[in-house]
DNA sequence: CTGAAAGCGCTTACAG
DNA sequence: CTGAAAGCGCTTACAG
């Protein structure tokens, strides 16, 4: 059966293109028989509105853009579940980019936005440049996740990152931890800088004198956190309290630990950030610092939503609580 | 600055619309110092075409579709980045799309092409419903990867299943388990029946006997695979070889045994299928099949493209090869 | 309540 | 090599 458009099906049910314009997007100015005629039409053959068309006309494309660095990591699934669960009641729709192997995530969003592709943004996790972010008049179709920029027009979702990690630093340091390590996210990343000024904070009010090469930067990913314990230890660092960005790069630095034959726990004590699956099915398990990924991807989508069909609506920045999963590495 | 179209563009270089799309489009047929002008003028205002407009008037998205079952899974991640790494070099662009919190993948599909947003698309580890495929006339604009239906005009890419499974299955017997169980995937899962056949195969040439409930079916999660173990467990069943479809899966039957205290590796031997880094941060690391994700993505691309723009194409099949990576639980 | 007609922003035969 | 004009498939004031 041929593909059939607007024109055809209007012939076919004896009406103008206009009526079944209106029956599909239920418009109520119609005739109650009518629309039931039509109706049996479009069902009849399976008539769906060319897209394309229709966003043209309308301006509009209904369609969100959920960016994330890699599908790699375990906790973007979580934000991406929790944006779905929601985005599943609203007109909208979501598609997913990647940053990997792309170039810059800003260019991206903006190059689908200039050709009208999709009509705002999330930004999950992404290293946004201010300076880019600026040109954008209206930053209403845009909402970040996980990261945020302080002093400027923008909505974003995340935990009290500076509070976190200074939580898990006073745990650290009250189990009695004296050398304590951050293993950093990339320096661009505003989040992983406020939980190291959680970090100093806290060393500072124990009076904990930690140096510069305490704090090692790095990717999100299991050979960087491999690397980097690789990196302290080779050092001769005194190390025995670690925090760590994420699961993934616990996870690394779990397995170089356990290779050197360190006793988790004991000797070295270790809490990180995420909590997803990663950090329970690793022995030792892992205490972290856990985020509620499903939760943040749904207010991030409600808040973007928001904002693009309420122009009175104003930025708001949401923050959601964090809680610190017990595992057996504190 | 605002947004501009075609013929502002036009106006704004003093030539028609169709000499600005002709020379967006690397049409030939342009006079040098025409194009020069243009280009300038365009690049000036950083001019890019609708893609709505384009794609209505040109009759295609150069948009195709990566249908996952869930985001969760990190083979999925290395699927993607093949896709990705491809996708690069052709004027596709690619969207991710997941089936979880939606109606039948399959629909999602029909619908994104019914309305033209898409060109065609890969369909990963996606239980496919034959009946819904034979009405499709053309299945060109189709790959699926991981996943395959014999008989039919469609084109695949995975490994060989059977034969994976089958291997895996004599390495359990040839280092002594006598009492095997294969941990299934979903029923309706191709790769997941034939690695049973495979799983069959093998035992009937050792002569060992299998009874039904040795294959317990089940999603590849961790839950999953906790709670098959459980139940295997629970009924008493003797096992001390075990064949599990997924890494995420084994995850959670290593958790469930270590929790029982059987000795992995020794009392009980695991293989399982997917080669994740989740087989590697587990302890003991997992012997694992694995599945070049990678490369499967790639080839599933590159097949996809090559169906959409040549129409003498036709339909493949690729299976590529499995490799058994050696951990601590065989 | 309904239809004729304009127009969203492109591209592409067609004519020159 | 270039431009005027048609048309992709919709929706929506406008008029009745």
């Amino acid at each position: 059966m041929e593909k059939k458009n607007v024109k055809e099906i209007a012939k076919l049910a004896g009406v103008s293109t206009a009526t079944i314009s209106r029956v599909i997007n239920n418009n109520p100015n119609v005739k109650e028989s009518t629309r039931q005629h039509v109706l049996e039409i479009v069902n009849k053959y399976g008539f769906k509105p060319d897209r394309l068309a229709k966003n043209l006309r309308t301006k509009k494309s209904y369609t969100l853009l959920v960016l994330i660095p890699t599908v790699e990591n375990p906790y973007f699934a979580e934000i991406i579940r929790g944006i779905n669960e929601k985005v599943y009641n609203t007109k909208y729709e979501v598609i997913i980019g990647t940053v990997e192997h792309k170039r810059n995530s800003m260019e991206i969003f903006l190059d689908l936005l200039k050709t009208n592709q999709i009509d705002g943004a999330i930004f999950v996790s992404s290293s946004i440049d201010k300076s880019q972010l600026i040109n954008i008049k209206d930053k209403k179709n845009i909402v970040l996740c996980n990261e945020y920029i302080e002093g400027m027009d923008i909505s974003y979702v995340c935990i009290n990152n500076l509070l976190a990690s200074y939580e898990a630093t006073k745990k650290l340091i009250e189990s009695g931890c004296k050398n304590l390590c951050y293993l950093a996210g990339r320096k661009k990343s505003i989040s992983s800088e406020k939980r190291k000024l959680g970090f100093q904070k806290c060393l500072d009010e124990y009076d904990i004198t930690s140096s510069a090469e305490h704090v090692i930067y790095g990717p999100n990913s299991i050979e960087s956190g491999y690397e980097s314990m690789k990196k302290i230890h080779d050092s001769n660092i005194k190390f025995d309290g670690i925090l760590v960005n994420s699961d993934l790069k616990a996870a690394g630095v779990i397995q170089y630990l356990k290779q050197k034959d360190f006793k988790i726990g004991e000797d070295v004590k270790l809490i990180c950030f995420d909590g997803t699956f990663v950090s329970e099915i690793i022995t030792p398990k892992i205490t972290t610092i856990n985020q509620p990924g499903y939760i943040i991807g749904q207010k991030s989508l409600e808040l973007l939503v928001n904002q693009l069909e309420d122009s009175e609506c104003d930025f708001q920045s949401i923050i959601v609580e964090h809680e610190i999963k017990k595992g057996e590495t504190l």
